[in-house]
DNA sequence: ATCTCCTATGGTATCGATTACATACTGCTA
DNA sequence: TAGCAGTATGTAATCGATACCATAGGAGAT
């Protein structure tokens, strides 16, 4: 691999010229600026990062860490962050930790070792702990989807009990009275925080929950299961906490021969790609992920670049997208 | 940040027993390597890979390109190229070109400036040219989704081709004579071989495409539209070159009033996890995408390794997951 | 003619880690 | 007791790039 010294040797000048035509400092004559462009074409020669870094310039490096990036909700997440970050001259380290604590603690090593400048922290859910060593070195985190409880320099959350209140307040004004809840994973905080929205705005109007079931683990195939125990209550609604659950509920209704929304209401959260996709459509709370996403850049962008004073960008407002899932119950 | 002369000062020592204690190499005593370890412990030290790596080492280090991570099938992809690779001992850069080749370039000038071991570009379509200097570098391509003409050392591609002829002859099978077609982006050299695979499969029974619409992007509206175009010369089948495409369709047919698959129906491609997700179930062809991750992955690791005999390992076959938008036409 | 300033270029210390080499002490054998 | 092997530790060169400092020629001012 062509060096610094490779192209001093080739245009027959010193390492410490390349160097100024490389950042444009200091003098250099166009002759030789001509000479040593040629000899970096040929070659094609690009500095090396890590001999910079090591010398003390900046890594413009940022560690993204989330739970898999083949969920649709993370992957979009990581796209928006990933561009945002790309725009502002970074670079992006992407790591699915699997949801293993063994791998975030890998992962967080890795980061100190590449010596990143910040680092985006999505819904991990393993204990903060391992961020402290990152904490200790003064690198600026910010917290995605969840809170990092102190361990975090800045946390972009959605207002998920906000989100919660506003799924149960759409059936509630419908006329609904025999609503369901369902959703996963239960040890999230975000939807912990969506169900005490759910149970505070039905309680509000003298109700509860129909059934409550919640699940381990956060796919298709549970939350068919969780939804065909909720439906044993006879709801005239359903809440899916999130979109995936709220699919897998439209799926064990129409295996039941509910019709939906003439027979059952349901209602998502998060507006993933899919919501659109269901036939019915599925009425849901969108959550602006990618703008989300971008937000957590420029914190961090901020962070990094040393900015105090933390003005919170406002995060823009979670919006009901109604679609075809949801209508008045049946009149009894 | 602690370096590894902070460490030598703390424990006492000098910077080459430091060294020493963190490779196990030469000979320590006991009592030193406490006192080192001790060191370590307190400072959270991480040894910098940058000098590591401007040292001599390796670093281990590979880069992904593909057009977005937001997009389910690369989300997929990236995720499992990304595991395997982590197994195996590499950090992943995963960079979304977005499609555009100003990006690619600039990521691929990224991966000579990080020294990147290896590059797995993932169905890259602006012009391969760029890839010229990882080429002139002696660093391994393993293209994924496509090839690349040349430039990369490895392609790992499924049969296109033979997608499409699966699609269209499982039709024919049924019993449909008026098939169309309709997919996206047109450009795509995958769509194009699966395109050609679905005509000639019907060359074969003697047919032809009764309508084949094919749009410049990839999404659920260019989708619908496609479809609704489609329609109009009343097939009695639909084949989507993807499940998006398949799935755009579905909703064009159901608006147009047509029963899934009674009047109409309709298969698709990639088996994403929405082709589950819609009701009815879509007919699809499934496609081994975290197998291809994990293939590109383990040959690329083969490839760094220096092992020259690319013996390829077996890609899993196609196969055809059918679900409940296909049956035979109505007898007229 | 001498001094100063601007331009142009090269030499070299430095960043953090590894490693070859040098040094030094211990214990054992011949 | 000289000598050698094995153990333990330190010194310094090196990787690639940057930046400070030194050197030196030429232009303009006094």
């Amino acid at each position: 691999m062509a060096s610094i010294k490779t192209i001093a040797k080739l245009a027959q000048t010193s390492v410490a010229s390349v160097s100024r035509v490389l950042n444009n400092s200091g003098y250099v004559s166009a002759d030789l600026r001509a000479k040593v462009q040629a000899a970096i074409a040929q070659t094609n020669y690009q500095p090396s990062s890590d001999a910079r870094v090591l010398r003390g310039g900046k890594s413009n490096l940022v560690g993204i860490l989330l739970p898999s990036i083949d969920v649709q909700f993370f992957g979009i997440l990581a796209h928006s962050m990933e561009q945002a970050l790309f725009d502002l001259g970074y670079q992006s380290f992407i790591c699915s930790t699997a949801e293993s604590a063994a791998h975030e603690a890998r992962y967080v090593a890795m980061f100190l070792s590449r010596r990143v400048g910040g680092v985006i922290a999505a819904s991990a859910e393993a204990g903060a702990a391992h961020f402290a060593p990152l904490r200790a070195h003064g690198i600026p985190i910010v917290a995605v989807d969840r809170d990092l409880h102190g361990y975090a320099s800045d946390a972009i959350v959605i207002d998920h009990d906000l989100g919660g209140r506003m799924m149960a307040q759409h059936l509630i004004d419908l006329g609904h009275r025999k609503i369901a809840v369902i959703g996963a994973p239960l040890h999230s905080q975000s939807i912990q925080r969506r169900l005490a929205g759910v149970r505070a705005a039905l309680a509000q109007s003298g109700l509860e929950p129909a059934s409550q079931q919640l699940g381990k683990t956060h796919d298709f195939a549970q939350s068919y299961d969780l939804s065909s125990r909720a439906l044993a209550s006879q709801p005239t609604a359903l809440i899916g906490l999130t979109d995936i659950a709220a699919i897998g509920a439209i799926h064990a209704a129409h295996d039941l021969g509910l019709r939906i929304p003439q027979d059952l209401s349901i209602i998502g959260f998060d507006d993933i790609p899919s919501a659109a996709f269901v036939l019915p459509r599925l009425t849901t709370i969108a959550q602006p992920i990618r703008h989300l996403g971008r937000c957590a850049a420029h914190r961090l962008h901020r962070l990094i670049a040393g900015d105090p004073q933390t003005l919170a960008e406002t995060l823009p407002a979670l919006t009901l997208i109604q679609r075809d899932t949801t209508a008045p119950p049946k009149p009894t």
